[in-house]
DNA sequence: TAAACATATTAGAAAATTCGAATATGCTAA
DNA sequence: TTAGCATATTCGAATTTTCTAATATGTTTA
């Protein structure tokens, strides 16, 4: 079997484990998307959503395509699309505790 | 449908999104095994060992027990193993870059 | 070409994470 | 009880993350 790459895997984790950035990939999921309509649905700053495009595509999560004006993003990998599936659908029943 | 919560998820996600995390969540899923031997395993040290587990009690990942001069830790939660096993049953298809 | 718009990048400050060192706590055995 | 082992906690330094402000780049339209 294969020796598992613990700091790999830890890196792509880590590319997710910010609100801001899975609330990114988990709407351009549902269709590919320019960064000024990421900027409204986020609710965060022109600079800062396009900070987190930029982790997003350093590590290949999503892929960007110019559209005239605009450049748009689409996800690129399944990986990501089964994680946000597998935390979304176990979240009503989840018990961890996240704030003391 | 429920609003998602973000930032909970992005918690949770964040509990994993490191390498000895990982690999002490990993080994602990396969049974339950005391601090000793985790630092055994990982090759960190006791303090690193028992911060990480810190994490992972806080957030609910973990439970811990005491056995007699041992404190033993067992995997609490369902999403947990969901996430690692679809995370390591795609390592292999990956074509995420993690570095440069 | 100039102005306007969309996006990316850079810089720097604040906050969070990580780890070793030191210390505290809890159990066991002598 | 005392010594010894196992684990937890605290502290502080180094590193990393995150965000705003400012600036740069690329595209379109007048």
């Amino acid at each position: 079997m294969a020796m598992i790459d613990y700091q790999k895997e830890a890196d792509i984790l880590k590319a997710l484990a910010n609100p801001i950035r899975l609330k990114i990939v988990d709407t351009i999921r549902k269709g590919d998307i320019c960064v000024k309509s990421l900027e409204e649905i986020t609710g965060a700053s022109q600079s800062c959503v396009s900070q987190h495009l930029s982790v997003l595509r350093n590590i290949g999560m999503v892929n960007s395509y110019r559209d005239g004006n605009l450049v748009c993003y689409s996800l690129n990998h399944r990986l990501t699309d089964k994680i946000l599936n597998c935390i979304h659908e176990e979240y009503d029943h989840s018990t961890l505790k996240t704030e003391e």
